[in-house]
Parts: structure tokens; C-alpha cells; sequence
DNA sequence: GCCTACATGTAAACCGTTACATGATTAT
DNA sequence: ATAATCATGTAACGGTTTACATGTAGGC
């Protein structure tokens, strides 16, 4: 399992509190890992149960206090030797094509237009959805790397992970244009 | 939950055992989903007990007996009413992202060239798979969809899937000599 | 007055993985 | 003989999602 890993990971640079983590994994870091805020407050438990992380307890004005998780030395050393395991590619489970291989459900109903644009206006939708994400990533890009060639190797390590994201998100979006345009051309002729 | 789905979407065209379902997602359709044996039985009996699937005894000979599994009317009718509904894009969670995320930890050890040398060997590793599982995308294409511009519009929604498959494993090729080539940069210089 | 952001949690249901379990046939 | 393929399942555990639960501060 990979969420500790992930958290771990994060909390090498900065301290983090459960929040905190759960809207990095939802709006910023989402290209590498993503978790709601329930698993991470059961995770952050488990790790501080491992003394993996420590916490500490800071004290806001006009806001609830908070806990900041800081890594330990034996949380780094756990990390060090996760990373020395080998892992295996994430597998593809992705809705929009189970529904885009179902479409061959609509091609025999009486009046398949009806269905087949609804499969049209979700790819739109998708497009969208991965051309938000992509502005997001190339913002922090253009933030946090203009140059890449510049980085030092620990910058280098985040830059290549925000490159994955980026390309993710470019080749979504081409995809979903294949897409558009196999059944634009479709829908003008018989089926 | 999508599995039932996806195993519904994969009924559409022929019966299928739980046995003949398992190879498929673990072999050629595990570019839209992926299932493990036992998952896969459990969900029949459940789209059994919804009379979305039918169940048809079929005798072997020199093999154990299996069961065919039909989609029902009712079945189709489930599958359709889902593909009107919104979904959400797969969220990433890729082990080797949060691995080259941490690379970080190794700058600053005193021997970094063996941690570092895992990286390059399991992004090299990565690649590697990959590539295979493109070939496979492939041979499907060139056997299947040799001349896609001719395909019915029941065709291209398959073809179209497989192309999301296809885009996906190149892409991830093209990240991974992305990363193996900053990698090698930086081992030339200093940290 | 209502919604959003901040901040942390519990409980239950569901999904996914691993291990266990069986047994025949075919190929090496 | 041994391993791989065909074929189906159960049990236990662990991870993920969804709903429930609470409370403050600030903006509209």
C-alpha cells in the first residue's frame, strides 16, 4: 500500500496537517497520488503509531488548532527502503471507456442518437474536465520550473513527476479529441 | 462501482465464463479495466441475484464444465441507464511517482549513486512493460482494425478504446525515457 | 441567514487482494 | 513426475468510499 508512502513523501520537505495533505492530494499533487481527507487522518494515526512521523500541536487565532506532521529519521529510513522494492504500473480503470465499449448497446436502438450524444457531451465533459488540470499543472510549471535544464537533481525529481501529470493530462485531451471526431463522422453518415 | 459494469459491457457481445472474463482482463482488455478471478465470480453471482446476467450450464469434454454467462434484457437496460449518467476520471496513483517524488531523500546521503541507480533500474523496468503491453495493443489493432477510417460505428467504439490503450502505453514510454534521460544528465555533474 | 473555508474525526458498507481449496487434462 | 492450463469457488483481511458528526470564523 502506497498512501503511507505517498503522505511520507509529501513530508519530506514541509510539515503537513491532515488538512493540509488532503487539498494537496486534491488540487496540486493530484498527477501523482490522490486520497480523501478520511484516509489520511486514519493514515496519519497509523504512521504516528509506527513513530514514522511526529506531531506537533500549533495553536491558531480565529481557527481551529491544528496538528503538524514533521517526518522522522526512522520514517525517512522506512521510505528509503520502500523505495529499493520494485512496484508495478498502476492498471487503467477508467469509466469513459467502459461506457465508450457499452456504445455498441445504442448502434441497434430505435433512435440511437439520443444515447450516442450523451456519450458525445461526457467525452466533451472529460476534455474539459483534463484541460483544468493540465492549466493547474502548467502553471505550476512555469511557477516553480521555467527552465528546466537549470534544476538541481532534487528539483529535478518533483519536475519529473509534474512532467508525467502534464503529459497525462496533454494525451487525455488528444484522446478526446480522437474520439470527437470518429463520431462526428459517424454521425453523418448510416450507421 | 464500475466492475459489474465493465463486465456487463464485455457480455454485450458474447457470453462470457468468469474464467474466460479474468483472462481477458488481465490480457487484452486491461486497457478499460481490470479484475482479479476472484472479484469477478463474486460479481457474477451478484449481476445473477439482479437477473442482469443468465447463466447457461455448458459440458466439457476433457475440461470441468464452466458457466456461460448471457447479459438479460433487464441487463441492457442497466447498462444504458448508466451510460446517461456523469463519471469522473480515473485519479492517478502510481507508486513510481511517489517513488521519484522521494528521490529527494537520497540527495543528500552520503553513498547517493546506489539509491539513485534503483530509480533509473525501475523506471527502466517500467519501460519495459510498457512496451509490452503495446505490442499487444498493437497486434490487436493491426489484426482487428488494420484500416480504421472503414469501420461500422459499432467498430470504431471498440477501436476507439483501444486507441486510448495505445496513446497511454506510448505515452508512459515517452515519460519514462523522459525521466531516464534527466537522470543521466544529473549523474554526469555535481549534486 | 446561508454558504464556504478551516479543522478533525467515527462508522458502516463496499471493493480489492491474498491465501486457501479442489480437481481434471495436457504438455514436457 | 512436474508444471501449466482449464475451471470454480470460500474466507479473511485490508483499503476505499460514503455518510454521519461537530464546531468556529468570515463573506455575501
Amino acid at each position: 500500500m502506497a498512501l503511507s508512502h505517498a503522505i511520507l513523501a509529501l513530508l519530506i520537505d514541509n510539515p503537513y496537517s491532515g488538512y493540509d495533505l488532503a487539498k494537496d492530494f486534491d488540487q496540486s499533487v493530484n498527477f501523482f497520488w490522490t486520497a480523501s481527507h478520511q484516509q489520511i487522518y486514519r493514515e496519519l494515526g497509523k504512521l504516528e503509531d509506527q513513530q514514522w512521523v511526529e506531531v506537533e500541536q500549533v495553536e491558531q487565532e480565529g481557527r481551529p488548532d491544528k496538528k503538524l506532521y514533521h517526518i522522522t529519521e526512522a520514517g525517512k529510513t522506512h521510505l528509503l527502503e520502500w523505495l529499493l522494492k520494485s512496484c508495478e504500473p498502476m492498471p487503467i480503470k477508467e469509466d469513459l471507456l467502459v461506457k465508450l465499449w457499452a456504445g455498441n448497446l445504442m448502434v441497434s436502438l430505435p433512435e440511437p442518437s439520443k444515447p450516442v450524444s450523451a456519450l458525445v457531451e461526457e467525452t466533451q465533459r472529460h476534455r474539459q474536465l483534463h484541460a483544468e488540470k493540465l492549466t493547474v499543472f502548467q502553471r505550476i510549471k512555469s511557477e516553480f520550473y521555467p527552465t528546466p535544464a537549470d534544476l538541481t537533481i532534487g528539483q529535478t525529481f518533483h519536475y519529473l513527476v509534474l512532467r508525467r501529470g502534464i503529459r497525462y493530462e496533454e494525451d487525455a485531451i488528444a484522446w478526446c479529441d480522437e474520439v470527437l471526431e470518429a463520431l462526428a463522422n459517424h454521425s453523418g453518415r448510416a450507421v
